[in-house]
DNA sequence: AAAACCTGACTGGTTAGTCAGTTAGTTACC
DNA sequence: GGTAACTAACTGACTAACCAGTCAGGTTTT
């Protein structure tokens, strides 16, 4: 069993080391920080998650929860409004900085065919793709998108950009982030968009872009 | 002054060091690992480098004159063959699968405030921005390339696509990503030329119009 | 012989995890 | 409504392992 002090305690750890290895790494920060950051002693870090590992994983189950309920937030099909979620999504770094990256980091450090977290981010990597993969062919099939565009392509391609982006913001968080998304999107729905190539595209309702 | 039997020693260290790193980053890689495995005394690393740092910085050197010699190939100015040298780049990654990402992964390791790499990855990282957005920009001056677009939107979101399909080929190497490439590059140089469509949704009220 | 190259042994500092014991809160029972 | 038994939460002190860098001396190259 848990108490309620227990869970808030549990919370607070993981929101500390979630920003705490986004901006250090997992190698690059200790118990002993987060321990610190959180006023606790470093004991106390691993009573509540047993190892370290137990730690980062803990702070992922966090992490895929939340960024799920942001990019399907309108169900698993969005349709080609998944470039306007995808603007916002990025729009909303400025509000938390500090934890934009983080998935990223992870993944750099722990590529090591020995390191133990590997299947979980790989696992996460392919299902991610799958699904942008899925509801841009289901976009196809509602004669919203081009047919002649493999899908899965353009969601390797699609995602690379959104992490790509996350890199960059790292080493220099001054860069247009939101409005070189709005105009990336603005540019992908244009390009295809099914009546894309001739004489313009028509919006439909719901392929509008927020400006950044 | 350094002889032969040095500097070949050194190169070695280098090429071994740059693997090693790539897969599991600069604080996932011991002294004692590089010097294992290219089979030498970690003191004898620490002779020909001085401090792990300065073996990092020189890890830099190397692949900085590398890529450039990649990048940069044609001259300082390709224009819209840019993006057909960027699909030839990683189609050879296939070739030397174990450096791809080192970059990616030292940035992520790098990010903190009191890290000593962060300024000069940061400086590298605006420098190939500038670079590309220049061409960009030449492009536009020869009406190779539409002038409704930002250069340096368009050099941030190249950056992003590339660095972000390192990361993605870190976790899963078997993703096909030169054919990805390929179908991104065409698809770019088919709506940036100068002769796309260009009226209909694009990013901002008033488009530019090219001149000539 | 001088200089460059390299080693084995060592050191000081760091860090994840252990452990024995303390405190706070909750339940059970009279 | 008081107290005894129990459990979750937490601490301070410790340890074993690890790792970058030092050093005194040996070997190879020029």
């Amino acid at each position: 069993m848990s108490s309620r002090r227990g869970s808030d305690r549990r919370e607070e750890l993981i929101a500390v080391a979630t920003r705490l290895i986004a901006r250090n790494g997992s190698r690059g920060t200790t118990l002993a920080d987060i321990a610190h950051e959180a006023g606790v002693s470093q004991a106390a870090v691993v009573y509540h998650f047993g190892t370290k590992e137990g730690l980062v994983n803990a702070i992922l189950d966090a992490r895929d929860s939340f960024e799920d309920g942001l990019i399907w937030r309108d169900g698993p099909d969005p349709g080609m409004r998944i470039f306007g979620i995808i603007s916002e999504i990025v729009a909303s770094w400025a509000d938390h900085p500090d934890l934009v990256g983080l998935l990223g980091v992870l993944i750099a450090e722990n590529v090591g065919d020995d390191d133990a977290l590997r299947p979980r981010l790989a696992a996460n990597y392919r299902l991610t793709v799958d699904r942008l993969a899925t509801t841009l062919r289901s976009s196809q099939k509602r004669g919203e998108m081009r047919g002649d565009v493999d899908p899965q392509a353009k969601a390797i391609e699609i995602l690379a950009y959104l992490s790509g982006l996350e890199l960059a913001w790292l080493v220099s968080s001054d860069i247009p982030a939101a409005a070189t998304t709005s105009a990336w999107a603005a540019e992908q729905i244009a390009n295809l968009g099914s009546d894309a190539g001739s004489s313009g595209t028509t919006a439909g309702p719901g392929n509008s872009v927020p400006k950044g």
